[in-house]
DNA sequence: GAAGGTTTTGCAACCGGTTGCAAAAATGTT
DNA sequence: AACATTTTTGCAACCGGTTGCAAAACCTTC
């Protein structure tokens, strides 16, 4: 017998609430002396209760503290209203910024989100299938390294799927959501150029993510319309402090490193902005750096990183708003939506030349 | 009817997989020519099978794709594996190691994390019984600003709860684990006159919360065994980079400002950092700071905070540890854990005086 | 090969809800 | 007041599993 604070005759009423066993329909049904139905109308908008009816139940609820149970609801009515919210990235400050805003944009919707961190079991299939054994509604892929192929483990399994911060496609084969990394490429070099560097480099994210690979042909493109423009080029193990700051570690050993870098993301710039301070020099007048994402941190006054702004709270709401559309009419066609970017102006370039 | 890519006579197969109707334990039943409770023990531990029953059972189910299905299951079994995983720290980057660390710990134990934003709804009752109707075998909030009561509603829900970073109590009436926030003030305030300062400044969190009420109590004890210190002390608006700074502002517009602080927590003295530095003063040679928590970001070598570490995976493993308990033996003792913290030096206080 | 003991299996009830359908009640019409 | 129509209600089956119980199948052993 489980044991209670004070063992009493009736054993659970100490604790004057639900406890273990707790109310169900049947309960309030007899309660208010009416039919299962009649109560499971009531708890269900939509359905056609009487107001006396509804009256009557709303009583014997409230007096018995009854609340449906979302879980055997589900079994009916295939809707759980859970959403497997997956990622990589815990190790990313923006993260947080996107966790905050996916989880309270879809509560708002009345939508739950269940976690999963793929830092270590990078197991596709078999996240997809918790996922579904759970009953998922939808799945949300929050990621810019993870590979397509990963978001399509969902949709093959049925569960509708958006990827957000994904790869754009003109034709794809699901919800994308993102931006288009090849013209932040672009606009960080045009950047870069019109500030009168000439010997530029691009201090990548990790090189098989796709995101790395866009910015990175962006960037070259943009630099081979000017000719007098050198380019240099290596990658960092992570999106990381850690990993920035030892490439551009490894970078300045060799006096002949470029005037200005364009990092993979605002971490990064973070990290590579440490090596520069640690080894003396200054920025922007020795090296100038510019970021990617703006995240919050990069607006800090004693980081102050020029960066190129991702929209994220535009990103997360589109992805919500797909998700939540996809419910409503899972054979969608599949879409990508993607959303324009800016400079951000702060301490980490110099100005722009006259001439 | 559902529209498929190309439709088809079958009109499902196209996808080759499970697609909108799941497979369910009839239909393995049926192909493997056996009984439903068959299945069902195939697929949970501890029934009892024979061997050759097993291999056809699970010959059919793979054949068919079949997994159980976690929520029906849960109906009987009155198990969920759904931890509710409640927070209103999205702003403080400590966090995203938290919710990793949580995240990776849950998983690792089979259980699975139900998030819940409290940034802005803080209706604990609401939050309660949504998890409720989610049947979550336990909470845990994650949080050293949420009141106490905050907590007591999911226990008295009948929920197992665990508060993690919560407020010490010897005769804890839920489980806790964290640190001791008193202990942690006094530590501060002997590391500060250790260093020979003597006009000290405690720039708290937010007034309220209980944990700026306890890291300012112990401080003050501290200070108070010598006589020849000078205790100044105000609160920030938040655990947050910008009211650390703000505040820092402030107090640097009197002349007569502290000659180090003990900031509430490291964001709050990064804040305060990039308002001395805005100020053109240089750490620690006008001012010293010390924080306290140690995330990540403070050792960054472009921040080098000066801090007292919280342990937050000791912390973090605890309760999971202690929610695991809990699941097997819900009537278990509440107990505190309290985890060391120990001063991390870096470079924003000057070195131990000799005299 | 029958008696006795162990496993293994299937039946049927149950977990906590929803919902199609037909009967009952309420409403409207003449 | 009698009838037609609409709304509300309860019955019973179902969602996808689990499990106590008794019957069936399997082993031993004599």
């Amino acid at each position: 017998m489980p044991a209670c604070r004070i063992p009493n005759i009736t054993g659970f009423q100490t604790m004057g609430e639900a406890w273990l066993m707790a109310i169900t329909l049947d309960d309030v049904a007899k309660l208010a002396g009416v039919s299962r139905s009649a109560v499971s109308r009531t708890f269900t908008d939509g359905a056609s209760v009487s107001l006396k009816m509804r009256r009557k139940v709303e009583k014997a609820a409230s007096e018995l503290g009854y609340s449906p149970n979302f879980l055997a609801r589900s079994l009916t009515t295939r809707r759980t209203k859970l959403i497997g919210l997956v990622s990589d990235n815990f190790h990313n400050p923006l993260f947080l910024e996107v966790f905050d805003q996916f989880t309270r944009g879809l509560q708002d919707r009345g939508l739950r989100p269940l976690l999963v961190n793929l830092s270590v079991e990078t197991d596709a299939e078999s996240s997809a299938r918790m996922l579904q054994q759970y009953s998922v509604d939808g799945v949300i892929v929050a990621s810019s390294t993870l590979p397509p192929a990963f978001s399509k483990t969902f949709r093959d399994a049925g569960v509708p799927v958006v990827n957000s911060f994904g790869r754009y496609s003109s034709d794809p084969d699901m919800h994308i959501v993102g931006i288009d990394n090849i013209e932040c490429g672009r606009m960080a070099a045009h950047e870069l150029l019109n500030r009168g560097y000439k010997n530029i480099g691009f201090l990548g994210g990790p090189e098989p993510a796709t995101s790395t690979q866009d910015r990175f042909t962006g960037f070259q493109n943009e630099l081979q319309k000017h000719p007098e423009a050198v380019l240099s080029y290596s990658f960092a193990e992570a999106y990381s402090f850690d990993a920035g700051r030892k490439e551009m570690q490894r970078l300045l050993r060799d006096a002949s490193h470029a005037e200005a870098y364009f990092c993979g993301d605002d971490v990064l710039s973070i990290g590579a902005l440490s090596a520069i301070k640690e080894a003396g020099l200054n920025v922007p007048s020795d090296i100038g750096i510019i970021g990617l994402n703006d995240m919050q941190m990069s607006g800090w006054q004693n980081i102050n990183l020029t960066t190129i702004r991702q929209p994220i709270a535009q990103i997360i709401n589109a992805s919500i708003e797909l998700m939540v559309s996809m419910l409503e009419k899972p054979d969608r066609y599949p879409e990508a939506r993607v959303f324009p970017c800016a400079v951000i102006e702060r301490g980490t370039l110099r100005a722009p030349q006259e001439n």
